[in-house]
DNA sequence: TCCGATATTGGACATCTGCGCAATAGGCCT
DNA sequence: AGGCCTATTGCGCAGATGTCCAATATCGGA
């Protein structure tokens, strides 16, 4: 096995554990076991434990970013011609479903998909990390301005096109962001106080409150 | 020392070293050394070292929301009679600043004075450990609740008097507080990336447009 | 003054943690 | 085949952690 890819196979098999027990709970016996391997060979590719985990909580949120920025991009292409063009035909104050609508119900779509509770836990341990591990505080700003940036493009594509209405892009994403951020939190850490359904469906509203277009515009799944 | 005095100096102890160290990384010994005394004294008031570390995030938590609770109750009594009466006088629709928009002020004010940086780092960890340390999961859920059930009462308030509308004060709640914890979050984990004032000013407005009156109703301060 | 309750001590215990090291295995080049 | 580099092993060390317990100190009331 190349080094790299042992590299890629310890890291694979920490955030296995991580996801089932939480970053801060995973040990080095526990990737070991995970990977059917000595404890050693951990540290002969990895200076310190830290390393492993924030290698993992890298991978996790940077492949979930991925992700979301591919499908995002996905829309582009299979958003034929013909409707292209309509949409630049119907300018400012179209109602009908566009690239930009669609986009954005695929940002929400992968953005709240942590109903594998531990991935958001990750997230959680990260925040509350961040002041003291300069190490994840740098990867976790990182990543969640990314996913700011990400929405914010959506959001100027549509006002272009004409379909949103956004005085201030950058703002709302932030805002749309943090409720989500929030709403999720409770579900996560709160089993239960808030359902997870009418979480989607409160963000949503806000997203088409906030981009002027009416109630239900965006795509529900 | 009486009972209740060490209790009470355990807990004092036990917060100190969690807003140093967090809430997760605070052990036995920590608290011991911080109160000049052994191990063992801890385990002779408290059975679990979950439990000194719930008492201290429910002392720090639950000073916060006595504070607030007491502080929109006091808004009543500053309410003078004649104010009273031209509130149900003006009955819906009305555009002044009432009682209900003072509380609700009073409120978003002590809710987001976590400036205290640290008082708003010990919910991200509490709400981190929640899942692993079921004393403090139950406590922070108890706490967040309460605060979203003040919030509920203010808004029940303002609608009964005609001076807000809300179709869900309980959903509403929720957002606002989720709106606020997530902007919060970003203020406090990934220090600078969201500027605090608009931050306040941000969740005014979403309160404005949520219960339907105008943008610049509230109170700023 | 003595006694009993209890506050308080200090350390033992079992377990877990990250880490390092000497020994082994395995494969590639000459 | 031989030799060498390195991946890999398995164990041991030192320290930390929660919990518990027997021994001691302290103090209030009879």
């Amino acid at each position: 096995m190349t080094p790299a890819a042992r590299r890629d196979a310890i890291v694979d098999a920490a955030l296995a554990v991580a996801l089932r027990k939480g970053l801060g709970a995973t040990t080095v016996r526990d990737v070991a076991a995970e990977l059917h391997c000595s404890s050693g060979l951990i540290h002969h590719y990895f200076t310190s434990m830290d390393d492993v985990l924030a290698a993992a909580f890298e991978r996790a949120a940077g492949h979930d970013l991925a992700e979301a920025e591919a499908a995002v991009a996905a829309e582009d292409a299979s958003g034929d011609a013909a409707e292209h063009a309509a949409e630049h035909a119907a300018g400012a104050g179209t109602t009908g479903t566009t690239s930009a609508h669609r986009k954005l119900g695929t940002f929400f779509g992968t953005y709240t998909r942590a109903d594998s509770d531990w991935a958001y836990q990750l997230w959680l341990d990260a925040w509350a990390e961040a002041v003291r591990r300069p190490a994840i505080g740098d990867i976790s700003r990182q990543l969640n301005a990314a996913w700011q940036q990400l929405l914010v493009r959506i959001i100027r594509e549509g006002v272009v096109v004409g379909t949103f209405r956004c005085a201030d892009p950058d703002a709302t994403a932030w805002r749309l962001l943090s409720l989500i951020d929030g709403l999720s939190l409770q579900a996560v850490a709160h089993r239960g106080l808030v359902n997870r359904a009418t979480m989607v469906e409160w963000t949503l509203a806000a997203a088409e409150d906030e981009l002027g277009i009416h109630r239900t515009a965006l795509p529900r799944r």
